[in-house]
DNA sequence: AAGTGGTCTAGACCACCGT
DNA sequence: CGGTGGTCTAGACCACTTC
């Protein structure tokens, strides 16, 4: 990471997240800043536009950089690449794979991948466990011309700290869509949960930063133990 | 707005949603738009980043700037602060008001909202109709102090509309949580979906620039008709 | 090699907050 | 009023895509 605005995005987040800033609840003025780093004040500037993207703090101007509330709950995270993982790290986590395989895309998955029928795709479900009781239901999909291998034991940490330092994937945005449903039967006993009760559902198309679709998968979540936190920006 | 990389960022938005670059899928070069609206790199870059953050386009180093597709279906944007009327503009909307008062905060809209017990707020009840049926339930807390004014005429338009153009509030931020849960008998009768259907939930904490929370509201939405979309980029 | 976006600098001036 | 963010410019050099 030779980028020097991303390197101090990083920094300060860690700071925020260790609590360096909690007694005064602000950071840095701009100019401080320049000097702490030794860098153009742009610089600055992009590297704070980030912590303000991904919600922890937020510009006054004639005034400061304030940190925003923490939240208090374990939420999940919808702009994080890490998932689970990371949003809810204070619990932990178990993976279990239920089946890993690669498939032909029929008619419905080649339009949710944008690809032609037949083409190779790993398919993979897994149940997360979080605390010892069942989270959610994840069923990915992936191509395998830019996935070309998966295994149980890659499937049973993070599949995208895999794709970011082993295979170097460049990952540029997704669509998610959130909705809510009536759980089928045998996700209910996955979920510990009785047939007809609610379910979250998170359907998520990701793209390479080249605009290639290469996942397309849908999370099942036990509404009970699921909430999404979103932190939005105006201006 | 006399903001120049705003002005030609709601230019492109326009021209965007209206099709023109459709055919090419394309955006005109960072040195064409520069030209085309005279004035430097940098300014044109902040335009183009905001329409990346909305999540019309997406850049590629090295080769261009392209449209993202369209998404389809109607969703609920989590981003807009115009609501239902800007994402389902095809549709017609109608809002019922089920009541709209003034009333002092308990305990827990207190801690909602950060302020005493006690504290007076406008509550605000509203049912949406989408293309004739219900759609969802929409319970608003704002605090009297900083929207001093309410009436049924503003609460059957868009409220949002009034605190920006006429009582010239400054938005800041907002934390959305959502989450999934059975329907309460009265909601279900609203909605016109059977009691212990699911419903899908969104509880929204909105500020203003400097950081004040001015409302707390949660959403109740038909889980057959409502769908959030969300656009997330990386890096 | 040419085209196009990504990063970074240095400096100017404006707009808003607080004392 | 001084302090602090917000906008904008002009120019340099780097990294990636495309041919």
């Amino acid at each position: 990471m030779a980028v020097k605005y991303k390197e101090i995005a990083e920094r300060l987040e860690h700071d925020i997240r260790s609590g360096t800033f909690n007694q005064v609840k602000k950071l840095p003025t701009e100019e401080e800043l320049m000097k702490q780093f030794n860098v153009s004040r742009n610089t600055i500037r992009k590297a704070v536009s980030q912590l303000v993207h991904r919600g922890y703090v937020y510009q006054v101007q004639g005034s400061g950089l304030f940190l925003r509330e923490e939240s208090s709950a374990d939420y999940i995270n919808l702009g994080s690449l890490r998932g689970l993982t990371q949003d809810l790290s204070a619990k932990s986590i178990e993976t279990n794979i239920m089946d890993l395989c690669v498939l032909e895309a029929d008619e419905g998955l080649a339009a949710q991948l944008r690809c032609a029928p037949g083409t190779k795709l790993y398919y993979l479900k897994r149940l997360r466990i979080v605390d010892k009781e069942p989270f959610s239901i994840e069923i990915s999909y992936f191509k395998k011309e830019i996935v070309p291998y998966l295994n149980e034991e890659i499937a049973s940490n993070s599949v995208y700290e895999y794709l970011i330092e082993d295979l170097q994937l460049h990952i540029g945005f997704a669509d998610k869509v959130i909705s809510c449903e009536k759980v089928d039967a045998s996700s209910a006993e996955l979920l510990h949960i009785e047939p007809d009760n609610p379910a979250l559902i998170i359907e998520n198309t990701v793209c390479l930063a080249n605009g290639t679709i290469f996942e397309w998968s849908k999370s099942i979540f036990h509404f009970r133990k699921a909430k999404i936190l979103n932190r939005i920006n105006f201006k």
